[in-house]
DNA sequence: TTGATAATTCAAATGAATTGAGTTAATCCA
DNA sequence: TGGATTAACTCAATTCATTTGAATTATCAA
């Protein structure tokens, strides 16, 4: 992943695909909408909206939902996203295991897959994704033709930094073009990204995050991963590694932050415990019965984790932290209630209009579904705030 | 400063102010530039370039530089940026002083000032900022019409916080709408940021970031302050609050980071052992006699600022960490060598294209011709990479 | 000297949004 | 109940900015 530079000039196609993609966010976001309301968030006319909703009605884009009417004057004949109207593949690439995901235009699953790998090389990884492309088109044979794309998602960092080989790197993976291989294997437009980058996106499109467009979302993975999101975009940094939050050290904690709050973290405290945890249903059973050892671990990472959440507030002032990723429901709840946020940070304001730190979505597909997410986020180009 | 929602649909005369916009931004980049290399850059053909072109010039934005040949073919006619194109005020206020600097439109001062501030009630500081701009225009005349917009610099954090009314804030300044105040009192676009924020943008339009999209900028003010550009563009937070990273506790240091790292930090020390820091002169002499105080706290705050400096590479993989503000040449200097950079971060990467800190811009204007750059950076719409 | 290459210009065409007039369908109010 | 008002929507003509294609100019290279 380098920088390229990119900056292009406006005329009247692109001007007309910027268009048609902002009226699919309006409505996207709305649920349903009529044209005037379009025109008016949009700063159009309503005879270009109605052209470009002409268009994407022709394409299958969107359905009519009726008419409301509010007060005076004709009602608005109401437009919805059909679901059916494209569809966006995620890919989640583990060391062990490859999953798939396949989403409808509005973001829900149609059908999900796991394989195990039993290696990593890009060849055989290709080969199953290729494959799970193959038999998710087999299971909805609506989505052929109607592809946006896939997002795809890796253990990072990526490319060689001070912090590679630590984790779960992939072998052989380093030093090829990621993106353009699984364009090439799946032929569709791929985007790349971190699972922490991936999940943060799946909140926008329908999750916790609808509302927003600058959060910073906590993910648990093997370790823990930051994904930012600034003005309705990833803030990916310079080399697409940035998120790396859980290497920085934390005061108090003995090392570094992801040794106190992690999918690992707990696994090694509970295993000194002489206790396994094989998967996140072994955690929620631990944690349903109030299993004292992983309390205790729960009380230390609660500690590290609101240190971690000042951090990032004060760094990068979201209008919420959300907290997801590989863990079950009940221990991101309890999270969530029980970490205590230091009250010296920009976030800590009166009346703020969200809580600091929320749940998101939980459970081991949440990456796969934020990879699909990327690609959905980039053709509904969702709106924006801008900070005034 | 509130998010406001915004999203704008794309029509003719907002492409071509967009495509204006973006060519000046090459030119402003290249320093002098060809039409048809423009038109490769943006995307667009030789003859819009050249329809832009003329229309710059006869605004007088652009001035003709002769003709360079490259290999066969008719040489190009070379375009640059006319410095009395147009011009962008700076203002910087402080709790006791106010700072005015106009700047041309390729970001050298035309006239600086600096006024001591009895109060800082807002309609003290409006007239004073009144008065600086009628002087910079009294002195510069030819900027008379030509005015892009101003930029003012404010101590952050904007609105209430958890750590408002801890630092440097301005009394008579919460409740209000700062930027619209500015605004009606010069008569012409405000852009409000903070100090950091400016002198971030500062470098990238005649700094050490002109060749950097995403980059961090660690800056001395009173306390210790962080400008984030992503993708060309500031990282603001939702709130206008981002880069708070005076505030963050460090491990090792017994508080906040900018108890270790700040002007105040270094006075305090001085202080304890009977010196006085009184400005940037008397700290750069300290220095220039190797003063033992002031190398034992250089010592401890080189330390911390190792930490500061991992922490933001990890958390945004920036191109390079800049260094800068109001401290002397020779310390920042001594910071970027002393400075032992941690090597478990994503920046440490080998065959790193920039080094990992890098010395900005300093002295006791910065922020100031910061805050006039944020105009610049807006009307010249530099050049942006993207990640692939 | 001549052919290749590339920048530039001119005039016409194209694509998309806007404009302005007119239609439809609801609410408001007497 | 019925006219006034409000607002969404449509149609046709216009406007704006970019693109297209043909022609011109200026340099390099063989």
């Amino acid at each position: 992943m380098v920088l390229l530079p990119l900056q292009q000039g406006s005329n009247a196609e692109r001007s007309r695909h910027r268009n048609r993609q902002a009226v699919l966010g309006q409505v996207h976001n709305a649920g349903a909408i009529g044209r005037a309301e379009i025109a008016r968030a949009l700063s159009l006319t309503t005879q270009t909206v109605s052209n470009i909703i002409a268009e994407l009605s022709q394409d299958g884009m969107l359905l009519e939902k009726g008419r409301l009417s509010v007060g005076r004057g004709q009602p608005a004949i109401q437009y919805a996203l059909n679901p059916e109207g494209g569809y966006a593949l995620g890919i989640e690439v583990r060391p062990d295991a490859v999953f798939g995901a396949l989403l409808d235009l509005v973001g829900r699953p149609v059908t999900t897959e796991r394989v195990t790998l039993p290696q990593t090389d890009p060849e055989i990884v290709l080969g199953h994704i290729a494959d799970i492309y193959a038999r998710a088109l087999k299971a909805a044979p609506m989505a052929r033709g109607r592809m946006l794309g896939a997002g795809v998602v890796m253990p990072g960092p990526f490319g060689l930094t001070g912090i590679a080989g630590m984790g779960s790197d992939l072998i052989g993976w380093q030093e090829v073009d990621a993106e353009a291989l699984f364009a090439e294997a799946i032929e569709m437009p791929v985007v790349l990204s971190n699972d922490a980058n991936a999940a943060a996106m799946a909140e926008r499109i329908n999750g916790a995050a609808q509302d927003m467009t600058s959060y910073a979302y906590l993910y648990f993975g093997a370790g823990l991963g930051l994904g930012l999101v600034h003005g309705g975009q990833l803030v990916r940094g310079a080399y697409g590694n940035a998120g790396e939050i859980g290497h920085i050290p934390i005061p108090g904690a003995h090392g570094k932050l992801e040794d106190a709050v992690s999918r690992l973290s707990v696994q090694r405290h509970m295993h000194a415990a002489g206790k396994d945890i094989r998967d996140i249903n072994a955690l929620d059973a631990f944690f349903d019965r109030r299993d004292p050892d992983l309390m205790a671990w729960l009380d230390t990472a609660s500690d590290a984790l609101g240190q971690a959440v000042s951090i990032v507030e004060n760094l990068f002032d979201p209008q919420a932290v959300i907290l997801g990723g590989a863990m079950p429901d009940a221990v991101l709840d309890h999270f969530v209630t029980h970490t205590t946020l230091p009250s010296l940070s920009v976030s800590n304001r009166p009346n703020a209009p969200h809580p600091r730190l929320i749940r998101g979505a939980s459970g081991r597909m949440t990456a796969t579904l934020g990879a699909a997410a990327l690609i959905l986020n980039r053709a509904l180009s969702l709106p924006v705030s801008h900070a005034h």
